[in-house]
DNA sequence: CGTGTAAGGAATTCTGACACG
DNA sequence: CGTGTAAGGAATTCTGACACG
């Protein structure tokens, strides 16, 4: 659950390099919620590989001209998924557990 | 091979903070060869969460008086035990293709 | 040997704003 | 709406060196 991939330890000049993205533009779908990065004591920003994926994802919408609004309510409903997922495989495990 | 753990994305503060180890120590340990940090155009150094796994190693061993040159010989033999172990795997593997 | 520190320079990141459209 | 840019300040990182032991 919090692997690596969710750790938040890349800075935003690295999380450019890897997308592509100009910083202005990585501010940007923070502050129209896309994104959640954490904050260092300083001030400084901090992604994690999740966040890059998710970055990239909204770099595909983006140049399909989807608006931010758009890629903001997608990226919900396909976290909602995530989330049933995770509660209906909670469901088998205890159902199996019990029939062991 | 090449996932998350492995990608050299975390700068030398963001190490010190994963760590509790100086920038100095840090350094050190690289100068010492026991890391690998990759290099930046400009110059900074870049780790992997796999470095930082290391570094704590490094750190206990450190603790325990352990010279960084013997240090470098463990690191050096744990390696080559992974990398026998991945060998064997692949001679298993061949083999249970080989009688599938 | 391993680590601290002061030194000076270069690149990074931050915020708020103006611009274009 | 989405993104570029110039602006000024603050913190980061780098290297080579002196210090202690």
């Amino acid at each position: 659950m919090s692997s690596y991939k969710h750790k938040k330890v890349i800075s935003i000049g690295t999380v450019n390099e890897l997308t592509g993205l100009s910083l202005r533009q990585i501010r940007y779908y923070e502050e129209r919620i896309l994104i959640y990065p954490e904050r260092t004591k300083r001030g400084t920003r901090k992604y994690s590989f999740s966040d890059v994926e998710t970055l990239l994802q909204i770099a595909d919408k983006r140049e399909e001209g989807v608006q931010t609004y758009e890629i903001r309510k997608d990226l919900q409903s396909s976290n909602k998924g995530k989330v049933m997922e995770r509660m209906l495989r909670g469901q088998l495990n205890a159902h199996f557990r019990m029939n062991k």
